[in-house]
DNA sequence: ATTGACAAAGAAAACGATTTCTTATATAAT
DNA sequence: ATTATATAAGAAATCGTTTTCTTTGTCAAT
């Protein structure tokens, strides 16, 4: 009976009052018993307003909850841009973890522009969304944030003062670690690395990270044998001509991304020599096209998903108020072993895509089905 | 002076009521005027209430505004799994035209599972959000999704059902024209289709322009050089292996996406083969590695960014009333050259990821720099 | 001068929840 | 038997807008 008094509006949804009417109790116990209030309410008037709930399909309007309450269970994204490769896997653990706990999101792209993101910040507030998350934004501090929006925030960043508080980063300097001790443990003695620019967290603590790990072999640190790069599939091309024309070349290079290492690749077939048989390879990122190029990419994974949620999880716990701040967070990502390390042996198939293996499991199920027309 | 009067709270938001007292009006009529009603306003008047509104840096609240009106000035996304190739560079269309016109977004990835798309609407419903847009979505029929949420809806779909109301679609027929045509000017006469698995639109719409195209330039129909693959790299490398193997083998290949084509690229080269001095090659889609993989891939750009905007646009259209319904739209993709077809001589750098130009300018520009500390 | 129409403004209701305030009842303590 | 206390329920206020209803004042037509 969702208010059948009105003529004119059919489909008109059940709101409270309907549900405590059914009920025969008033508005107020009504909510008490929907709302999990902690107000006492007897277990007999509980059991006649849940079932009175149950039996009109009753869903709270989160809009008028969140008029009063000051929560509207919703986030706010504000993201460099959906298209940059890292996005869409941070933004998929937030979502995921957020969802879990009936919390929507609102994506904003940014364009790592500081205007755009002032203005979303101010667009989010007229939401009163519950707190922000920054994923690899322009805005840096903490304080900047809080002068644009009275609300709990959480960054997710690759770039910058990777320990800030309220931060959610990877652990750059433990995973090329991992690249190295890989290699190292396969008996290579020269190990090249060509890193990232200048300016960035990444490129500083993987170079650290190489280092630690080069010690940790008693293996001599060589600066000939680090080249900086862009990020760019072309600069570890160069870089790789350079290193491959030494006087005694590298027998392994490390790239501090996937792009730059398929650089590598290609420099080597240029000059006549195999990956891996005759310089192996490990690249950063595990990015989706790491598994399907040839030879496929042995990489270090960077953890997207485990960012996201933990940072999910982080910025609902500041909206809780279970703690008043966020220490900084290292994630850690593992070693994907594939062919350009020279570890695996043999033939491979080509590895099928990753982002579309859901629709592809049903279909193999059968439930993919062309239409009966 | 944002209502003092309160000793707790510290940074309380300006009411339409404080703008409303500092105007020496009601707050009707600063409403009037502040929500551009068609109510008549004095102009004198109104220039009052859009002063001290300015004054006192006025924002309203969407969420209080939003009980009021029902509208809330969001839109659903469903999306099938924001990890999915296709699915950012739509959402990013769809955002970039939302926003523009003041609306925001909330992503749910379904997962392709017809239970999650039906939790999804029914918790988008809660929100009262203004309308939904699907994003290759399992729930294929309008019915189905108006028998879940009463608000309007668009689909982008690239699977079934193309030609059904309210979706925005590929126009896949068309770009397999362009690809052909593109082959066929480079004087080849044999040209193979590694098309698509069955039961989606797009195999069956890009082999009638593979058709239509071969037939506009007079060459026959040969259903040995057409090949089923499943998307995916392996397949395309099997398929070629298949065609490079005939007795008179093609001299040209067009895939249906651009994983395959890849797979392509491998197969001639197993066999000994280059691309395209021996073997040309198109593919479909335009994915961000075809720009750096080698050869690069000339390549059928879907238009996912336009789809986007397309279906945003369309889907304020059925909020705001102007249309009662959306007839189905076609999309155009156009065909990007590359080194893959021959048509380009010489060699080539590596083009630059598409993803995370933006932040890369800032870099070149100078406005990215380390951090002082 | 009276009436009617119309413009412009304010008062109050409405949206749908939560929460505070008030009241009624039962129980325990004096 | 009376009072105090705790429990459970309802009445009403509240959140910040928009919109309906009502009122006031002005002008034109009779």
């Amino acid at each position: 009976m969702p208010s059948s008094d009105g003529k004119e509006r059919e489909t008109m949804s059940t709101s409270l009052a309907d549900v405590a009417k059914a009920a025969g109790v008033s508005n107020a116990t009504a909510s008490r018993v929907l709302a999990n209030s902690d107000y006492p309410v007897t277990e007999e008037t509980r059991q006649k307003v849940l079932k009175a709930a149950e039996a009109l399909d009753y869903r709270p309007n989160l809009i008028a909850r969140g008029l009063r309450t000051e929560q509207t269970a919703c986030v706010g994204l504000i993201v460099e841009n959906i298209l940059s490769p890292f996005i869409p896997p941070i933004t998929r653990g937030i979502h995921d973890y957020l969802r879990q706990h009936d919390y929507s999101g609102i994506i904003i792209n940014a364009d790592w522009d500081p205007v755009a993101e002032t203005k979303a910040m101010a667009d989010l507030a007229r939401r009163h969304i519950d707190g922000v998350i920054l994923v690899e934004s322009y805005t840096r501090s903490s304080d900047e944030v809080a002068r644009l929006i009275d609300k709990p925030h959480i960054f997710v960043h690759r770039l910058f003062n990777s320990l800030n508080p309220y931060s959610v980063v990877p652990d750059d300097r433990h995973g090329a670690r991992l690249a190295v001790k890989h290699l190292a443990g396969l008996g290579h003695q020269r190990i090249a690395f060509i890193n990232g620019p200048a300016g960035w967290d990444a490129t500083i603590n993987r170079l650290a990270g190489y280092q630690d790990e080069l010690a940790a072999w008693n293996l001599p640190f060589d600066p000939t044998l680090v080249i900086r790069g862009d990020w760019e599939v072309q600069s570890g091309y160069s870089a790789a001509q350079q290193l491959l024309a030494l006087q005694s070349p590298p027998t392994a290079i490390f790239a501090a991304n996937d792009l730059m290492a398929l650089g590598v690749v290609y420099a080597a077939q240029g000059a006549g020599l195999r990956v891996p048989e005759d310089v192996a390879l490990v690249g950063y990122d595990n990015r989706d096209f790491s598994g399907f190029v040839r030879p496929a990419l042995t990489t270090v994974r960077m953890p997207c998903e485990e960012m996201g949620w933990i940072a999910a999880e982080s910025l609902l716990r500041l909206i809780n108020q279970e703690v008043a701040m966020i220490e900084p967070v290292l994630v850690k990502g593992e070693l994907v072993t594939r062919q350009s390390c020279g570890a695996i042996q043999g033939e491979w198939q080509f590895e099928p895509e990753q982002g579309s293996i859901i629709r592809r499991q049903y279909q193999e199920e059968g439930n993919l089905t062309a239409p009966a027309a």
